[in-house]
DNA sequence: ATGATTGATTTTGTACACAATTTACGGCAA
DNA sequence: TTGCCGTAAATTGTGTACAAAATCAATCAT
């Protein structure tokens, strides 16, 4: 067969390898996670299609639950709902991007700035645990797990602040930077995510110093911004917005051999 | 029980009485939009339960089409979808819509710090034209007319800073308030949407000053989440909550000792 | 009269079939 | 080769039928 797809879903090893035959029965709302943490750490680049059918295969669901789950994803802006054409995973623009980090330095900013003021004991211990397990991942050269625990820590920040509504914002703007990193990821850079960056806002917390931590997370996320490549990256979706088709079909390979 | 039928949908005027006979095809992205600004104007008020058929059949569409709606509406925290018991107009609960506001004086403040630095003047002509207009409204007792400016006037704000992830964000926040207002009105209270703050924000965007038009944010944020009555309003959602049923779809509480 | 239980009805969940559209492939001509 | 159709395959969109679950109503027992 040609099978001639940007990453053949039933082939590789996408999303999980534990489904139809193993007995765990997974409904709607599981296939909606599954490809939501999918996403969050790189395992579907951008630009990736998500077929229905091998999707509902592989999940050991129906069409239907696939389309539930396609539906809410877009709605996250996680991915693109094209009509007639299918779903690609969101390949976020430039501009987008940046807008996203600028959304985050305020948002984040406001949440430690409050929990600066406020924050236990216990909440301290939990953040230094964190930076201590995301650490070790990263030297232990487990990528994607120190990208999960790196992930979970802005997350964790945000419940401690104690604002559901703030905390499911962040949620979603936490849950689109991973699709920013993997379309502008600068090769030339290492990839451990300023794992220092966390233990200074960890300090300053603990000194409930609100500027000081402030300035920290607006640094952190600067750093982060500053380590992507916006000019030469996202292959062929340049040539794609150059040519005023904002992102749309874009198959991460060359096409022509 | 009581919750059993709020609002037949069928029977009465909740949607828009021209679809099926009128011509005007519609298709699974007009659902969303239409229950979206029925939620936004109050016609639709929380706890209003969403029937399949009924709305399938008003607007002429499958039930196909409706679930994808409602899967969307869901992300959205416009409805609650219950595992089969269908879907209803959500109703945040008081420390929901409490951190709703707190969410959006951090936001649309940080909105219009921006926007008094690089307002030009035709944005303000175009603020000042709105403003008008939502005054008149409401003169006129055209109270929905008026509600739906006055929710403009702040989704225009916010697309005028130019950051188009905070402009998403706060047309999440914006889109839940009114389930907030509806949910907890206070009766005594007059219901105009305090239309000089949008006024005194405007002069103050026009003078260039930022310190002034993020005090004028907060104040109207503040007077609309004043005139509210968190006490004895929600009525059957009191009882729901005293007896430990809080049926927001997911609010972890974030009280830590 | 209150409360529980059973059965009928309504409503949602799911599977499947078919139509419409897009995409891929191969031949044909310039 | 390169470009352009025409046909075939694949993929998504949609409608319908049926199964599962919950709600409602009425009857019956206490």
């Amino acid at each position: 067969m040609k099978n001639s797809d940007p990453i053949p879903a039933g082939a590789r090893l996408p999303i999980n390898a534990a489904e139809t035959q193993s007995g765990r029965s997974v409904d709607a709302t599981d296939v909606y996670a599954q490809i939501y943490e999918a996403v969050l750490d790189h395992r579907l680049p951008p630009g990736t299609k998500l077929k229905e059918v091998p999707l509902a295969e592989l999940f050991g669901v129906t069409r239907g639950s696939i389309r539930k789950a396609f539906a809410q994803l877009h709605a996250m802006n996680i991915i693109e709902l094209r009509p007639n054409r299918g779903a690609i995973v969101a390949s976020p623009s430039v501009a987008e991007s940046r807008d996203l980090f600028a959304a985050r330095r305020i948002i984040e900013s406001s949440i430690v700035d409050v929990l600066a003021r406020e924050i236990t004991k216990p909440q301290i211990r939990r953040l230094r645990m964190m930076v201590k397990q995301e650490d070790l991942a990263y030297r232990r050269g487990e990528i994607r797990a120190g990208l999960k625990f790196s992930v979970d820590f802005h997350r964790v920040l945000a419940s401690m602040a104690g604002n559901s509504v703030m905390t499911g914002v962040l949620e979603q703007l936490v849950s689109r930077t991973p699709l920013v990193v993997a379309a502008y990821r600068d090769p030339s850079q290492p990839n451990n995510c300023a794992n220092h960056d966390h233990a200074e806002l960890v300090e300053a917390l603990t000194a409930h110093d609100a500027d000081r931590a402030v300035k920290a997370m607006k640094c952190h996320l600067c750093n982060l911004e500053n380590k992507l490549n916006f000019a030469n990256d996202a292959p062929e979706n340049e040539l794609a917005m150059i040519f005023g088709f904002a992102r749309s079909a874009v198959t991460p390979h060359a096409k022509h051999p």
